[in-house]
DNA sequence: ATTCCTGTGTTCGGTACCGCACACACAGCC
DNA sequence: GGCTGTGTGTGCGGTACCGAACACAGGAAT
């Protein structure tokens, strides 16, 4: 944790410091002082959305402990998740990309806290074309390329394979190594059956890779789930890295 | 076709007017005439590689009459394509997105002409600020909503539906109703078996929807296509229609 | 303790696609 | 004509996942 950790009589855990989102730590210090008394905190439960398909935005979100799907949901009810966000980043990049909505859905997967900032100081921060442009540009090329990579993994990977990269793309956006999530949201994002979910998680029990109890995922060999999982993750974690290096958490 | 036909003495369609390509051709009159020196027609021949992963590229395409696929190729040779793009954008969004390079690879889908801009020229474009990165961020948006869509339907639906909705979206990208498209190109594009590619297309052919002779897809009923794939291909179009008014083709 | 509810484990038949092998059909070339 | 190569059709067994049904287990409420 970077910044500076100022004392609060509120539960820390609610609003720590900004700057634990990655994106906003990295801003040149003109930006930040620019942007620090328009950050709004923000409560994010799970299960809260945060935009539904064809809904203006009006701010975009800094998860800090948060971490977000952005879930495609399909008109037999069926979803897919397309990418995650965490305190690497930011929900809402069609703000300022334009159009101002999505085709998704973001969701909030994992309970925590986070920022929000108004769409319209996005948009003329970007009007500046300064650092602040290139760091949400690419940001906007990172998540493309989680998007390719999970399109890819769904075409070739096997649910044993995608399980892990799942779990390892959302401890990376999480500290500490136990998730709160249960198998059927897993099934979920991931688009398959809870069963199919079941049986993957069983064969990563028994190989004493996690330990799974009641909503309650802990990960006991980190090592051994990047071992199993397909090239996916390891692309994508490259490719964040490469285009943020500021943000190069875990 | 909108824009100025002007009669050559070379073979029109190997350098059409750069304002077949549908960006080119939204562009305002003072960024279109501080492009038009810099545009460099080329020539795209089935197959030729734009770029490869991880490759620094140095120009962005305008198709006009070619047809480029995004495509990712794993480690063990089997492919998915990401997205595809016509003369309604431009090829090489990682030169101004940042980080100049992607982990996919761009190859000629349908042999065709475009043209080419230095990166530098773009970039310092999308530093002006004005409506240039406007149409450039939007296209990006747009195509983010094809990948996004490409990793639902990748999930979701049968080898039908994605091979209707692949003949149309390669279909809106083409003037006229004749693909020349081997099964076995389709099947890499696709992630699929070449066997699987032949059932899908005799089912299409056996009802009227299209006649298949070696390498030569002719589309017979358009309409008829649209009805048997799945959601994805409305939504996609839906979207570029309104993120990019101009390019509404078809 | 009993009940209820949520979350997890198990089974069974069905199907869509895979990998492989091979047969055929058309085109160009000699 | 016969040859060759490329593109397409077909038939196999195998498997990963689906849909549905159900059994069970832990925690919370009563």
């Amino acid at each position: 944790m970077d910044g500076t950790p100022v004392p609060r009589t509120e539960p820390s855990w609610l609003h720590p410091d900004p700057r634990a989102n990655h994106l906003l730590a990295s801003l040149p210090e003109a930006e930040w002082l620019r942007w620090q008394q328009q950050l709004e905190p923000v409560e994010l439960p799970l299960g809260h959305v945060l935009y539904e398909p064809g809904m203006t935005l009006s701010h975009a979100y800094f998860p800090t402990t948060a971490i977000v799907s952005l879930l495609y949901v399909m008109e037999d009810g069926s979803s897919a998740e397309i990418a995650v966000v965490g305190n690497e980043g930011l929900v809402g990049i069609s703000l300022f990309m334009g159009g101002e909505s999505t085709q998704s859905r973001a969701v909030v997967q994992s309970a925590g806290a986070g920022f929000r900032l108004r769409g319209s100081t996005i948009v003329s921060e970007l009007h500046r074309a300064g650092p602040v442009m290139h760091l949400l540009l690419r940001f906007t090329q990172a998540l493309i390329s989680q998007m390719s990579q999970t399109a890819v993994c769904n075409r070739h990977h096997s649910l044993d394979q995608q399980l892990c990269r799942w779990l390892l793309l959302s401890l990376d956006r999480f500290s500490g190594n136990e998730l709160v999530m249960t198998q059927e949201l897993i099934a979920n994002m991931l688009g398959v059956r809870r069963e199919g979910v079941t049986e993957s998680a069983l064969k990563l029990q028994r190989a004493g890779l996690i330990s799974y109890a009641r909503g309650r995922i802990k990960v006991l060999d980190r090592p051994g789930l990047e071992q199993r999982t397909c090239e996916c993750y390891a692309v994508v974690k490259h490719e964040y890295d490469r285009l943020l290096p500021h943000v190069t958490a875990t």
